[in-house]
DNA sequence: CCAGTGCATGTTTACGTAAACATTACGAGC
DNA sequence: GCTCGTAATGTTTACGTAAACATGCACTGG
């Protein structure tokens, strides 16, 4: 590349104006720092074999032309792209977006970056062409975040070669799956409320298509059952306050309830609204416990008692999973499998004894 | 690439056993079809000069060999990665959630993808940081949602041909900026109040580090003194239920309080369960309008009358700004300056005339 | 004093794609 | 019947990087 052609134009301009140049490239730096190219490319990538003179001297022609390495060039030559993708519907659940955000904290700290993938509508042709898309897409690995059941039929067209870690599904034997711990969660919110000497816990589930409210309410059953308790009719929800304060009237009306657990705190708040509108004090009347352990439910009326999920952990655990199937060439030893992050149960104010419970075993509330 | 060798190892297994092999190349399914890999590029990228006949043969080779495009090259040869950077702190608050979704499912309607830069610690030399490690990222144009100080000082790393668009913000004068309508939003909300016949209007304002928090409570000041009223002291949150709590408990000490407008909802539903805990109820003795209107606004208790956001709107606004600066490859007519996006005042039932008030101008409610 | 050794640096090449240019083939027009 | 034009396809090359290989130079030891 010249100083200066004939035409009066300066080099570069026109190619500038052509198309916006990205910047310098490693032969610029080369010509500028009289050495060449390859010498441009240790330095870059910090490898030995370079004099330290040398490498100022590169580095000062790097900083001059305000070089930075071309990542497309780089991932064609190197094969990799240093990119997780994550695909997942509406980041509008609370869950999915912790999760994301401990997703993009980890892989930046492992030198990764994430490339989301939104699958606006979900149904099964919308995964697939998210996952066919995939193919094209400038990514090493997938982070599936997706709770419900419309990953079945989407595992042919995954392309050779990208690993793939679902979070927050099922599907264990087919792929690598990081969860929470939905089925201990669910068990010790049941079992908090029978400790304190409730008859028997109500259920307010979350929808029939995600796999996370199905284990939820499945471990909720069996607790009850195991407890020799008989469960009370299933009230249903779609994971939103208004569906949870719909449930809540009904639940109001059932005058020997005394104890509800509810699939998320979202639920549980629309729950209190719709118990409080009845005149049902909660935990005087009503215990409720919720799930998720949301920033905001503990400024709920009454604060509200809830099992805490470990949403950075699950993401970090992705990224690692992940990574270590990128990085081991051959068989995973860690095979598929689930992985399962325990919950915490917080106990704020939303639950008490029953007003006529014996309490036996049951905790003392601060 | 022969079909076997000499060592009796088939062609590539062992390309495959050093490292994953991606897929076929573009030379593969021409090899394949028996034609060149020009024109399995034209039928790749759909353009005209290829028979039919042609195009059905690359495309059934392509399907045989499972082929994908190289975004690497592609990006590579075509200068461009069809790729949006987002650059955001944490993703705890609703706003930049809702937005980044949002910017996401616009920039796939555009065909483009969306990586994540997440910045820990929102420190000059994190964003510094970030803005320099976008040179080398993937990545066509950036989008910042960044509500606080931190930008200014970042100009200077930005590498060079990389647009920007910054939501939620200021600094108009020196990028394209996409925000809510804070003050018209906050007049709203102050005015709403001061119509139901209220002396005056609190403000729980967010933290002083947020352009957002200090447009909302500006405009609640500019709103009240143009109305002739004078504001009450400034009451102080950090956008959290919690701080909304703690300041709500010494509003509910001010016997004079009859109305409070807070910058969040998050900050509304805690100064809500302190008035409770206080004995003030809801509407009647104190009214409360909050900011963003989060899904669960409609069920606190009561539910929230708040100013709506669009986020959805300011996704798009983005990305459609960020795009039609890359592709007009000159000066951009739209230049630098503010779209803002307006607001919509949701009523609910946590406000009322005050019990004493006059009520002159005020809107029943239902 | 010269082969040998090791280190700093340069040269060649390939990654997969697509623009630019080159080459065919086939039919129309004089 | 021969040229010309056009459409279909092939060949060359460049994008920026980094691995593999090549060179050259200084110093070491016999």
């Amino acid at each position: 590349m010249g100083t200066a052609d004939g035409d009066g134009t300066p080099a570069g301009t026109r190619r500038r104006a052509a198309r916006p140049r990205r910047g310098a490239s490693m032969a610029d730096v080369a010509h500028l720092a009289g050495v060449s190219s390859q010498t441009v490319s240790r330095v870059s990538n910090g490898f030995p074999g370079v004099t330290d003179e040398t490498r100022q001297q590169v580095m000062a022609a790097m900083r001059e032309l305000g070089y930075r390495p071309n990542s497309a060039a780089r991932a064609l030559k190197r094969g990799e792209f240093r990119t997780l993708g994550v695909i997942t519907f509406s980041l509008s659940t609370m869950g999915n977006i912790r999760t994301l955000e401990a997703i993009a904290t980890s892989a930046a700290q492992q030198g990764y970056a994430v490339t989301l993938l939104p699958v606006a509508v979900p149904t099964q042709d919308e995964v697939n062409g998210a996952f066919s898309r995939l193919g094209e897409l400038a990514v090493d690995a997938v982070i599936v975040i997706m709770e419900i059941h419309l990953l079945d039929a989407a595992t042919v067209s995954l392309p050779p070669g990208v690993q793939v870690v679902v979070a927050d599904s099922d599907a264990g034997d087919r792929y690598t799956v990081v969860d929470t711990d939905q089925v201990g969660g669910a068990r010790d919110a049941v079992r908090h409320l029978l400790n304190l000497g409730h008859d028997t816990v109500w259920h307010l589930a979350g929808p029939e298509d995600s796999f996370a409210a199905q284990r939820r309410a499945n471990a909720w059953h069996t607790t009850l059952t195991e407890a020799g308790r008989r469960p009370p009719p299933l009230v249903r929800g779609d994971w939103s306050a208004e569906s949870g304060y719909r449930a809540g009237l009904r639940i109001a009306e059932q005058q020997d309830c005394t104890a509800v657990f509810a699939a998320n705190d979202q639920m549980a708040l629309g729950l209190l609204r719709a118990l409080h509108e009845r005149g049902r004090r909660v935990p005087e009347d009503i215990s409720v416990v919720g799930f998720d352990d949301i920033p905001e439910a503990a400024s709920f009326l009454p604060p509200l008692t809830t099992v805490h999920q470990d949403f950075p952990e699950v993401g970090r655990l992705c990224v690692e999973g992940v990574l270590s199937k990128i990085r081991r060439p051959g068989q995973d030893p860690t095979g598929h499998g689930t992985t399962l992050v325990p919950t915490r149960l917080v106990l704020r104010d939303s639950t008490a004894r029953p007003r006529g419970g014996d309490g036996q075993g049951a905790r003392p509330r601060s």
